[in-house]
RNA sequence: GCUCGCGUAGCUCAGUGGUAGAGCACUCCAUUGGUAAUGGAGAGGUCAUGAGUUCAAAUCUCAUCGUGAGCACCA
């Protein structure tokens, strides 16, 4: 006689067991139409799922969350289903959700084009439409492995062999003729599977393992209706446009060519913006009681070797030869770093010391990773190591995030991931040593009072980490910002420093980047502002527009009292109408454009459009000096 | 590195066996026009590279390089 609770505090009594579906249907059939499954206390539960006792239950529909991610769950049985028809070799690995959709791994003969795609689409949502119900059957180990030996799926058998106890009753959902294996749970009905779209397919290893087999990976979006299918669509269909490598030609900023894969050739409109973010950062360091220093490109073999690195990336390193020695390019800053650091006797005073430098590193990443700017092989961090004692561990973590906040913020990034990397299987240091700085990491995360999420194993050799992740147009995240505590370097490469007894200790080290490599960084600023980059970081930032060669020498003038204040200001005197050239410069996405005609010579004033389209009318220059100049002291603040 | 796709003029792309096309950009001429494209003319490509099949290859096959998506990697 179980009593249901329902979210809004009302109960109802049943005399006899009953599914979710049936409290669903006591409620109302428009509810009923429309469930996909429900949470018992909180437990999500098919809606065939009876309910015995007593419990709290919430009905999931499509516009539930969770209901989504059913749909999308339930679509990737949909491939197998339709699959299966169309290539009955197929063997099916594993089908999860993912931000935005689904996928199936599958092994077959065949390798699927986009064509096959296409049809598979097809077959899916013609089965997707006979509406047909989706039973869900509970049973023993043996009964799922039976089923799946009876249909040679053999990956449904490694999972039941090395991921399912046998004691357990794992749910098999019986898809008209296709059967597969789930924890669930899933839709009721196929009328629910109808608003999806099969995106690409491509090759992705057996339980994410490079040295297993390789199968094929088909990936789908799935969404409740088709207005938000539709949404989704041209979501991706307008972030494509904010591609920064499209943009970058557009734009004039950089390109890159086969004779220096993964290098950029930085161009002048690029190159501005560059320096402009080094420039601030260099102020924003120099503030935050950092000393820049630069140490050289190439380096003899053996520090690589002492460091540790030679071991693990050799492969990943370019190397040189000269006379009698093997050089590395080098691939990081620290071990440089130390031995600056190294050079004359520490003391505890001159502690926590820290060393900045933008540098220059190579590394020669697979050829499969590389992506535009935003992984390449010749970078630049604006890499800095702290030298400090234990103890001052927290504080400087504490402060480094609070100058990571100022400057994101002043980029506009207001909505970054914080990500804490925990120990890994095989480490240095002590378990103490790690308890104490994943603590410091821990506490400093707290502090910043923003959400973070834990990687459990995901450290480095040597320390904890925090990473500080930033998304690209559609939603891919980048890594930049990190601050790495690390037990081993220093005392590898022989750092030490004389404490307060008189004692030579050695040093902790923490490896911190704010922007990561600037290549990155700017690949995703310039996807945030679609090349539309705020006045302080405009490569030209003002154009000043003749309407016939009678204003020109006041265009001159004006261009030039601009960029006496320190503006980056053009003059365009082509012989062009001033609506081509108001396109034109509108496409280049300067934020502001001067006008001047007869009627502005005359009365020394300018008349000031933007790039959005916006006149915001005739004023003196001085008056727009201004309007720029708090323009660019914004920076790219939201508030 | 792996799987699949792609590589044609500066850019965006059409061209699927008979030695190459469009729009924009570029150059020249005319035009001096008040806020997202003035008109006309011209120049520009051993179709990524190499090999093969064929009477004939941008087109078919193979290899190499680059690139795109994903996987693996990311000190």
């Amino acid at each position: 006689m179980p009593v249901i609770t329902l979210p809004d505090g009302s109960k109802r009594e049943f005399d006899q067991p009953v599914s979710i579906m049936q409290i669903a249907e006591d409620i109302g059939p428009g509810l009923a139409r429309n469930t996909l499954a429900g949470r018992i206390n909180g437990e999500r539960a098919d809606a065939c799922d009876r309910v015995t006792e007593d419990a709290n239950i919430e009905i999931i529909t499509p516009k539930d969350e969770d209901g989504l991610e059913i749909i999308r769950h339930s679509c990737a049985h949909l491939i197998g289903h339709a699959l299966k028809q169309l290539y009955p070799d197929a063997k099916m690995a594993i089908g999860p959700t993912i931000e935005n959709g689904f996928y199936y791994d599958v092994e077959m003969e065949h390798r699927l084009t986009e064509e096959d795609l296409v049809a598979l689409e097809k077959r899916m949502m013609e089965l997707a439409k006979t509406n047909y119900d989706v039973v869900k059957k509970v049973g023993s180990w043996q009964d799922a492995f039976d089923a799946f030996e009876a249909r040679g799926e053999s990956y449904k058998l490694e999972i039941l062999n090395e991921n399912i106890a046998k004691d357990e009753t794992p749910a098999l959902y019986i898809h008209e003729e296709y059967v597969d294996m789930c924890r669930g749970p899933h839709v009721p009905n196929m009328k629910f599977c109808q608003h999806f779209k099969l995106m690409r397919v491509s090759g992705a290893y057996w339980r994410g393992d490079s040295s297993n087999t390789q199968l094929q990976r088909i990936y789908g979006t799935a969404w409740a209706d088709k207005k938000q299918l539709k949404a989704h669509l041209n979501f991706l269909e307008e972030a494509a446009k904010r591609d920064h490598r499209k943009i970058a030609k557009k734009l004039d900023l950089f390109h890159l060519q086969e004779e220096a894969p993964g290098m950029v050739f930085w161009h002048a409109n690029g190159w501005t913006i560059y320096q402009i973010v080094e420039q601030y950062m260099r102020e924003k360091q120099r503030k935050h009681g950092y000393q820049e220093i630069k140490t050289p490109m190439i380096v003899d073999r053996s520090l690589w070797e002492r460091s540790g690195h030679w071991d693990k990336f050799a492969d990943d390193m370019f190397t040189t030869h000269s006379e009698s020695r093997d050089n590395a390019v080098k691939p990081m800053n620290c071990p440089c770093h130390i031995q600056v650091f190294n050079q004359g006797l520490k003391s505890y005073r001159d502690l926590p010391l820290r060393l900045a430098e933008f540098g220059s590193c190579h590394r020669n990443e697979a050829s499969g990773a590389l992506h535009g700017i935003m992984r390449v092989r010749g970078f630049v961090q604006d890499d800095a190591h702290i030298f400090c004692t234990e103890e001052q561990i927290q504080d400087e973590v504490a402060s480094f995030i609070k100058m990571l906040e100022e400057v994101y913020y002043d980029f506009g990034y207001d909505d970054f991931i914080l990500k804490l990397s925990t120990r890994p299987e095989k480490r240095v240091g002590s378990d103490d040593d790690w308890d104490r700085s994943e603590k410091a990491l821990e506490d400093a995360l707290n502090a910043t009072g923003k959400p973070w999420d834990i990687l459990p194993g995901e450290g480095a050799f040597y320390g904890p980490k925090i990473e500080f992740t930033l998304k690209d147009s559609i939603g891919r995240l980048w890594q930049c910002g990190t601050i790495q505590v690390d037990f081993s370097m220093p005392g590898r490469l022989d750092a030490q420093f004389v404490d307060e007894q008189g004692e030579r200790k050695v040093p902790v080290m923490l490896h911190r980047a704010i922007v990561g490599s600037f290549e990155r960084f700017i690949g995703i600023l310039i996807e945030q502002y679609a090349g539309a980059m705020p006045a302080w970081l405009a490569p030209t930032q003002v154009m000043i527009c003749n309407i016939t060669d009678a204003q020109s020498e006041t265009v001159q003038k004006i261009t030039e009292n601009l960029e006496n204040q320190g503006f980056r200001a053009k003059a365009d005197l082509r012989n062009e109408k001033i609506g081509f050239k108001i396109r034109e410069h509108t496409i280049q996405r300067i934020p502001y454009l001067l006008v001047i005609g007869d009627k502005e010579v005359e009365n020394g004033t300018v008349a000031v459009r933007t790039r959005d389209g916006k006149d915001l009318g005739v004023m003196p220059l001085a008056e727009f000096s201004e309007l720029l100049s708090a323009d660019i002291a914004r920076k790219g603040r939201t508030n």
